[in-house]
DNA sequence: CCAAACTTGGAGTGTATACTCAAATTGTGT
DNA sequence: ACACAATTTGAGTATACACTCCAAGTTTGG
């Protein structure tokens, strides 16, 4: 039999409790009681739809990310400044949500820490769309060199937004796109 | 009465149990009870001497990024390359330590927490450093002018040193010294 | 309208945590 | 050797957490 309405309803406020929780407190304020709470239902329900408090987490973390994609259906045709700005606004609209974001890689020391494993594969991938972005800017770009470049930017970016986590009034926005036009050989930015 | 011996000693028992702990296995590893019991020391004692667990790590933390700083005696004769190289140290030879500190600034969300404003209040000291390094190094540069750059290389080397937490693999060192030589005005380093 | 599958309530389990306190013991200066 | 402060002990407190279990209820397709 397939699923019924009611859960799949419940799901969706599940995960919406989840976010909101995450949004305005981190980790901390997402624990399983306030996520129930918040929900209206109780523990067993959740159990019943999600393995663990984790999954529903890295659930809510990867649509966060997802909604933000200059380019979702990968067509190929985002710019590093489309990347870039993409990566600002992450951070500026979710900051709660980026600071899980990169708990998740650093918690945990076990090989087998599944978020970490997660992180740098969405890491590598990112790394490639912005290599790819940098060679289709630039053709005298070869691929280990943008993919250099792609890394020694997102480093930067990594870091910047990490500077901004810690104070809000730190002007990521500028800084970011200061960075990319120093760390890119052809300025990304069209601008001025 | 002044102190006795046995306490300082059992004072230096704990910072060195804390410390090995941290180093081995991050913040998850060094619980009271771990703490207590590496140390050989029962609970009441720790807490005869340290206020909180918190306490203790902050004074490993802060102990560990001193041991690598070029110029503990800030006489002003760090070069930007020097601090460089002791940035890449720290991060290289206490990487658990490295991640306490940085997991230290993303976690609660009190606008009082005390473990992000010590943080912040670091990381702009060294933001200064950086600053009166890359000012030294060049005459032409500006107050304003180096501190943003100083911003701006620290922002990246975080993230590099984020992106190599995640995957031991990644080559820190070199692509730190990519980013301080396209970041750096001057270059950093008298290389090549 | 039935029965199978799905969903729910919510008390309960197990475990781990940081931290406390009063009494016993030990170190130190005199 | 004495007084007394510094130190140690270790059982105990309070709390928080993710997760389990299963009987009772609800939805659904036929």
């Amino acid at each position: 039999m397939a699923r019924y309405q009611v859960g799949i309803q419940t799901e969706a406020k599940i995960i919406e409790a989840t976010r909101a929780l995450l949004a305005e407190g981190g980790m901390e304020a997402a624990t399983l009681k306030a996520i129930c709470d918040r929900a209206e239902v109780r523990s067993g329900s959740f159990y019943n739809l999600f393995d663990s408090k984790e999954d529903v987490i890295i659930h809510v973390v990867r649509e966060s990310i997802d909604a933000v994609d200059p380019d979702p259906d990968h067509a190929g045709t985002d710019t590093v400044n489309d990347l870039v700005s993409a990566y600002i606004r992450f951070f500026e609209e979710e900051p709660q949500l980026a600071k899980v974001y990169v708990m998740a890689a650093l918690t945990g020391d076990s090989p087998t820490n599944g978020a970490r494993r997660r992180f740098l594969r969405h890491h590598l991938r990112r790394v490639e769309r912005f290599a790819d972005a940098m060679a289709r800017a630039d053709q005298a770009l070869d691929a280990e060199k943008s993919e250099i470049q792609a890394e020694l930017l997102l480093g930067a970016l990594d870091g910047l937004a990490f500077r901004w986590a810690l104070d809000s009034d730190f002007d990521f926005a500028t800084y970011a796109e200061l960075a990319s036009d120093k760390l890119v050989q052809v300025p990304a930015r069209s601008s001025d």
